[in-house]
RNA sequence: CGGGGCGUAGCGUAGCCCGGUAUCGCGCCUGGUUUGGGACCAGGAGGUCGUCAGUUCGAAUCUGGCCGCCCCGACCA
């Protein structure tokens, strides 16, 4: 392994790979389009699953499971939803092995064990929970049903890379059903809204609010809300979705209630979800050519402790100061880490640590014992001081705020300065290929018009943002009437 | 599935055109000196050169088949 990081602004694509195999978070696996995802990395996705669950279920969710595998006449019930998915399922077809008799020590499928009906692997639960819901729901006094699952999900995409696209990723998946239209558009938007707020203030990303069109919308849904957020390279990236599925669900699958006036009707539902594309995220839109830089929030180890010694004797007096700092911040909720490995210099273990994003670091030598301070460093601007041993515990938990705030207004303002009103053809394409970012342009509302400019600049319109004012305009394709500005963009 | 590229130690590579039993760096192990920004010196271990066949006295190198991977496109959270 070599020192550097490629460059960021060099290779984007290469850099981010390498960052996520040296910071120890992932890495591709022996099965094709598949991802291992390290301690590492999993730590970081567990604080981010935490806290969406709190948040989930502070608004009256609660977690259940289902199947894996989905009955193939059950998943095409909702055609849309089906058709959407069909492409990209992973099916089986058979239940047992057996040796291969022209083949000795090999396996082979054994004929004889083929399922009389395929079962498909889950891309998206849709099927299964609804299929369940049949049974839980008959009146309105079962609704609102308000539930999530943790779970992973296959889609068979061609192409792939790591957390940002894999064959098989983990993710939550809300599934709700309510009596009425109007309680699931709310849910639906309080979930969007639940999603915006961990975004901006766990993992320090701004993100816009916004409304899908009809050509990117999830396949069985009515309307699709989302995040869209800014990447370093001028790349937009979907940060989660939050789907109103009006009755389609419903009606496929039979889940009708009785309402209070004795009347039979299908139940409104709504899905929402977001997965490990969120670390894909967390990483392209802070790092840099030094690694991770992660937010206090979201970070596994927030304050690493380097001890620099020469000797056991060192160490143990080190240790000793050492050890009232760790209780002092762990008392305040502040995780910390004594990094005392013997085996690597001070010097590699800042390296080190920095690659893996740790927001604060203290260094603590003999020349500090003698004089009572500390050496105290930020990962996201990379300056270091010093300061008296005392102050600790009342310097680092503002220090972790003011990094978390930092991180945000850091990427805020790249996120707006890459926002670019335009009102002409030629101006779209002239920053898409300059400066890339989000364009905000005028667009007729219809389908054709967004295939052919997809087809012609492989932007895509990201979304119609919830607070986009209402401006009289012309489409920069079609010069037909428009009434808002719509947000186009590259997007990974 | 189309177009391009690659397969040599745990990782990254040189050698291939012009055939003679494999180079270098990182990492790993041992000993010593080091330790406030990725240490240094010395020694050491580790390879059926993707695979099968062909040509040849001799193949990592030439020829053909197969397998695998990566990049670009269509698909996508």
């Amino acid at each position: 392994m070599g020192k550097e990081i490629p460059s960021r602004s060099e290779d984007y694509s290469l850099w981010y790979n390498e960052l996520v195999k040296r910071a120890d978070l992932a890495e591709h696996s022996d099965v094709k389009g598949c991802m291992v995802i390290k301690p590492y990395g999993y730590s970081i996705w567990e604080k981010m699953q935490q806290a969406l669950d709190k948040m989930f279920k502070e608004t009256g969710h609660a977690n259940a499971y289902f199947p894996l595998f989905v009955p193939k006449s059950m998943f095409e019930a909702e055609e849309k939803n089906a058709e959407g998915f069909a492409k990209e399922c992973a099916i089986v077809t058979h239940y047992r092995l057996k040796n291969d008799p022209k083949n000795p020590g090999k396996l082979m499928v054994d004929p004889d064990a083929k399922l009389e009906e395929e079962l498909v692997v889950r891309p998206t639960s849709e099927a299964i929970i609804w299929s369940t819901y049949r049974k839980w729901i008959q009146s309105y006094r079962d609704l609102p049903l308000l539930i999530n699952q943790w779970a992973n999900v296959v889609r068979w995409e061609m192409r792939t890379r790591l957390f940002l696209r894999t064959t098989e990723f983990l993710w939550q998946e809300g599934h709700t059903a309510h009596s009425t239209s109007e309680e699931a558009v709310k849910e639906t938007v309080q979930m969007l809204n639940i999603y915006a707020e961990f975004a901006e203030k766990f993992m320090a990303l701004p993100v816009i609010k916004g409304r899908k069109t009809e050509g990117e919308r999830f396949p069985g849904a009515v309307n699709t809300y989302c995040i869209e957020c800014m990447m370093q390279d001028g790349k937009a990236l979907q940060a989660g979705t939050s789907h109103f599925l009006g009755q389609n669900f419903a009606k496929a699958f039979e889940v009708k209630f009785t309402g209070k006036d004795g009347k039979l009707d299908y139940v409104w539902g709504t899905s929402w979800g977001v997965s490990t594309r969120l670390m894909g995220a967390l990483i392209m839109a802070h790092s840099d050519d030094d690694g991770l830089v992660l937010p206090p929030k979201l970070a596994p180890i927030q304050v690493v402790i380097v001890p620099i010694f020469r000797n056991e004797d060192e160490l143990t007096r080190i240790k000793t100061e050492v050890e009232k700092i760790v209780k002092a911040l762990q008392k305040l909720d502040v995780t910390v880490k004594l990094d005392d490995r013997d085996t690597q210099k001070p010097g590699f273990k800042f390296a080190e640590w920095e690659l893996k994003g740790v927001p604060v670091r203290l260094a603590i030598g003999p020349r500090d014992l003698d004089a009572g301070t500390v050496e105290i460093a930020r990962r996201d601007t990379k300056e270091k001081k010093v300061v008296q041993l005392s102050d600790i515990s009342r310097i680092i938990p503002a220090l972790l705020e003011e990094i978390q705030t930092s991180i945000y207004q850091r990427a805020l303002k790249f996120r707006d300065n890459l926002i670019t009103k335009v009102d002409t053809y030629d101006e779209f394409k002239k920053v898409l290929d300059g400066k890339a970012g989000f364009v905000l342009a005028h667009w007729d509302g219809s389908l054709e018009t967004e295939a052919k400019i997809k087809e012609e600049t492989k932007a895509t319109i990201r979304c119609i943002a919830l607070d986009a004012p209402d401006e009289a305009g012309i489409c920069i394709y079609s010069g037909e009437p428009s009434s808002k500005r719509v947000l186009f963009a590259r997007a990974y």
